[in-house]
DNA sequence: TCCATCTACAACCATTTGGTTGTACGTTAA
DNA sequence: TTAACGTACAACCAAATGGTTGTAGATGGA
């Protein structure tokens, strides 16, 4: 489970989730993403677009590729790039969880503790924090 | 830091976008978003919950904290952790952004080019793509 | 056929990452 | 005061990243 068992439902895997953000990441793949939203692309014509090498770009397009932001699709020699609608969404349920969670926590101290939250918890109690050590046993190391 | 203006467009400079989006990039520190989005935690605390060291739990939260996407806060000889909920949302920000770009897209087409109006011509042209490399100029060699 | 394109992929490199240990310093509790 | 706790930070490492060049396989046009 994982506790963020919900994290996964909605994005898909953890490490589906990472490849999902590590592909946002970088201002190239990005441009990418948006250069393809308006059209499809061959990999070469991408490629002119930007100050490096075409293997560069080639592996910028297959990291989005793998984070299933782009899909290419074979015209003669060429390789069309499309950028994936579908997956921006996919990328937006997973921060809208992290929204979520956090309206929830507004809900339910909407009058309690101000300010020193945590003051109040752990304080020895400790209580909230404990741990859950477990939920993380799997996702720790991840990378 | 970080916003300070203008900028791109959606979440602030292409560089704090970059970061955003790489602090999420990892389970480990996506959950200690989700712990600190329930409440604050102080780093220890956290590192208690991860099978790795604390100078390891301290590096992600400085990570996150340099994304923008959480706040310490000293409370005697502890530093607690809280997630900051505006920054989810300008993470969001910058996905929405894409994704009305991708809407803008199909309204225009409704009907034009589709996969081949590039073949007929000159091969390029067409509609879509030439590259207007409208400014990328350089936007690519970021990091 | 021959040649120019567009891709794919391997090999290599410099820099970053994510982790570890070890040390130093301020704060709190005995 | 002294000891324990919580944090900060430096030094070091293996692995992953982002790039580059070079080579080779398909495909399309003369």
């Amino acid at each position: 489970m994982v506790v963020d068992g919900v994290a996964a439902g909605s994005g898909g895997t953890d490490e589906a989730v990472d490849r999902l953000f590590h592909a946002l990441a970088d201002a190239t793949r990005r441009d990418i993403l948006h250069r393809c939203v308006r059209g499809e692309l061959s990999v070469s014509r991408l490629a002119a677009a930007y100050p490096m090498s075409f293997a560069a770009v080639q592996k910028h397009v297959t990291v989005l590729e793998r984070a299933g932001l782009v899909t290419k699709r074979r015209r003669g020699r060429e390789q069309l790039v499309r950028t994936d609608p579908d997956a921006v969404g996919r990328a937006r349920r997973a921060l809208d969880e992290l929204e979520s969670a956090w309206r929830a926590r507004v809900d339910r101290m909407s009058g309690l503790l101000t300010d020193d939250a945590a003051g109040a918890g752990p304080g020895h109690g400790t209580g909230p924090a404990p741990d859950d050590a477990r939920t993380n046993t799997e996702k720790g190391p991840d990378r």
